[in-house]
Parts: C-alpha cells; sequence; structure tokens
RNA sequence: GGCCCGGUAGCUCAGUCGGUAGAGCAGAGGAUUGAAAAUCCUUGUGUCGGUGGUUCGAUUCCGCCCCGGGCCA
C-alpha cells in the first residue's frame, strides 16, 4: 500500500477556524447545507458541526458569546457547547478528550466532523498534542496566589528560576498565569516543566493524526471592515440584553470576577458596568468603548495564531466568491 | 459685542522658565503545552489651530484671525 492510498482511506475531517466576526458559523452552515445537497460526491451523507470555542462551553452565557440560537440549533446542532456552568473551568486537554471522542462517534457512523470556532489552543493541543502534566491543583494556585499578592510575580518569577531556570527563562517576570502553572507542575511533581515538556511536531501534524484535517483559516483582507462588523455585532448583543445577562448570571450562580467565565470578553466589561467600585461602574459609554476594544484585540491575537498554525490554509472571509470557493475546496479534499 | 478658559499623536491630556515634545488608552507586530475570549512581550515624528512680530532660534513670549466651552451684556 502507498503512503498516498493510505493517506487517502483515513478518514477525513473539517476545521474551519477564524477570529470572532469572521463569519465562521454563518459559513459552516452554509457548507453544512452544501454537503447536503452534494452529498453524492463523496461517502458522507451527514456531517456534524462541533464547537472549537473555550466560552460557547459555559451554559447560559449565550449572548455575549455569540452562540448559536436554539432555531439555529435545532437545525444545525453544535456539539461541545453548554458543556458546564461558569463556576466551572475547561481547559485544552478536555476539550481534546471531547473533540477526539466526537471524531470517533461521527466516523463510527459514517458522518462528517466539521470544526467551528476560534480557540486555536484547542486547535493546536489537538492536532499537536500535550505533553503529560499534571491537572490545575486549586489548593496549589491559591497558595500560589496568596503568596503572589504579597511578593509579587516578579518575585514568584524568581522562586521559579531557583527549581526550573530553563521554563524560567522562557517567561516574563509578569506572565502570572505561566509563571504559576510552572511552579504548580513543580510543586505538584517535584519535577521541572521544562524536562517533563516535549515538543510535537508542528509541521506535520497529519503524521500522528488517525484522520486527515483540512484546515481552513478565515482571514479578512482588510482589517477594517472586520473592527466594523465587530463593532456592529457589540451593539447587537447590548441591545439584546447583555447587560441583563450577566445580571441573571450573577443572581442565578455565585460568581466572581477571576473565574474564567467572567474573564470573557464582553462579560468582563459588563461586570465592571455594575460593579460599583469599579471605576466603569454604570459608565454606559466606557461599557461600549471597551467592549468593542477587548473584542478587536481578542480578533487581533486569533490572528497571529492562525498566521502561525503552518498547516492551516488561509482564505480570505471577504472575497466575493467565498461560499463557491470554500465549497470546491472542500469537494476536491472530501473526494 | 466684551471678558475668561481651552485648541499638542486616532482619543484623553501632560510638558517645554524660548533650543521642534511624552504618558495613558486605542492601533500594529509577536509569543502561546490543563484559565487561552486568558496571560505576556515589542512598538509613539505629530504642519504642538492659522498667521504676522520679537529673537541667532517660537509649539513655548506678543498682536491679530479661526474653532470649541463658559461668564457678562
Amino acid at each position: 500500500m502507498t503512503q498516498n492510498s493510505f493517506l487517502q482511506s483515513t478518514p477525513p475531517v473539517l476545521f474551519l477556524l477564524g477570529p470572532t466576526a469572521s463569519g465562521k458559523t454563518a459559513l459552516a452552515i452554509w457548507l453544512q447545507n452544501y454537503l447536503q445537497s452534494q452529498h453524492h460526491l463523496s461517502q458522507f451523507k451527514q456531517s456534524t458541526l462541533i464547537s472549537v470555542d473555550s466560552a460557547c462551553v459555559y451554559r447560559d452565557m449565550n449572548i455575549g458569546t455569540a452562540k448559536p440560537d436554539s432555531a439555529m440549533q435545532a437545525l444545525h446542532p453544535h456539539q461541545l457547547i453548554d458543556l458546564i456552568a461558569p463556576t466551572n473551568v475547561y481547559d485544552a486537554a478536555q476539550f481534546c478528550r471531547d473533540a477526539n471522542a466526537a471524531i470517533t462517534a461521527a466516523h463510527a457512523q459514517n458522518i462528517l466532523p466539521i470544526f467551528v470556532g476560534g480557540t486555536m489552543l484547542y486547535i493546536k493541543a489537538l492536532v499537536e498534542g500535550l505533553s503529560q502534566l499534571p491537572v490545575a491543583d486549586k489548593a496549589v494556585r491559591a497558595r500560589l496566589d496568596a503568596q503572589a499578592a504579597i511578593i509579587g510575580w516578579p518575585a514568584m518569577h524568581s522562586e521559579l528560576a531557583k527549581v526550573d531556570p530553563v521554563r524560567a527563562a522562557q517567561l516574563s517576570p509578569n506572565d502570572s498565569q505561566r509563571v504559576q502553572r510552572a511552579l504548580e507542575i513543580f510543586a505538584l511533581t517535584g519535577t521541572p516543566m521544562s524536562s517533563q515538556q516535549i515538543r510535537a511536531s508542528a509541521d506535520k501534524p497529519a503524521e500522528r493524526l488517525p484522520y486527515r484535517g483540512l484546515f481552513l483559516g478565515l482571514q479578512p483582507s482588510d482589517r477594517a471592515v472586520l473592527h466594523a462588523r465587530i463593532a456592529l455585532r457589540f451593539d447587537a448583543m447590548l441591545a439584546q440584553g447583555l447587560v441583563a445577562e450577566v445580571q441573571a448570571l450573577q443572581q442565578n450562580y455565585t460568581l466572581h470576577a477571576d473565574l474564567p467565565a467572567m474573564r470573557a470578553v464582553g462579560y468582563r466589561q459588563v461586570w465592571d458596568f455594575l460593579d460599583v467600585t469599579s471605576p466603569f461602574y454604570n459608565d454606559a459609554i466606557q461599557l461600549r468603548e471597551r467592549g468593542i476594544a477587548a473584542t478587536r484585540q481578542l480578533a487581533k491575537r486569533q490572528l497571529t495564531w492562525l498566521r502561525a498554525m503552518s498547516y492551516v490554509e488561509p482564505v480570505d472571509c471577504l472575497r466575493a466568491d467565498l461560499h463557491e470557493y470554500v465549497g470546491n475546496t472542500v469537494t476536491k479534499f472530501l473526494r
């Protein structure tokens, strides 16, 4: 059996990646309809959408996450949304388990998996793998946070340099999250994080995956158009009741501002808007401006990810023949 | 119409006792291994409103004009 025929017998998986407001969801739904109408072109009669979104995993966070509404989900169900309460924490490793299970289940039923989303770390973890590292430990993190509150993160970084100089050299003394994670790993295992990390073969995901992937990365040729869409969409969220949604969350759950769910774009800014002690309390103009700016910054980081992932094929989401182009590309891939 | 206060980076403003200027925010580029919509790194030349004058030299001092805001008529 040649290498080529082996690859062709490997089941396919589609990845539709892109920054916020690039039109991923609409394109995914169009593609699902398209594949339905063109099912004679491939072995798959059906497809399934799988969300790649660290915010859509939270229940009761609908407006701010631009989650597909119930009418849309009835016609085009998404997997990996509404998995946990906003008081809980999801992570990249859990995503890998959930995503791999979804792929296996879909292929077993001769269904084409289509991943749709913008959390590129999850994709990187799924494609390139994660090292065998301990899961987050609440108690250890609380202890490290308490210590950092006294001596500051640069001093914590100095502590890290004593036990894991390799990792410390890779990190900024201000990078609280990564410094904490490295200290946590040492506390839990007694071994430096740097000696437990394995480097994945970033450029050749196909060699270690039991399926072959088509990775399409939506990137606008004109950033200004994306910025305009982001502003429009944030205004729409406010009009749909984003503030009321956060108030309801605060009533129905015991939340605090440091929860990953409440640090999400939009939610964090509304939290400040509702917080009497915040300088942004009750300031609707600031809420709008800060929400839009935070969304633009998120989109920028997502685009940086896409440019850095060599196996992602860039697609201009503003091209006039977007549907035709994506349809043809996918058809060719599935053939 | 008179008086007062402003007009400096996309925005909010600081500053130059006269030697052409700097913060925050925004923007841009990058990193990214169990919080990732997170966290972090790098990045600041702009007719200093216009014009005339004083001066070796004006964004800075003076005159006039324009544009905001306020007070008095």
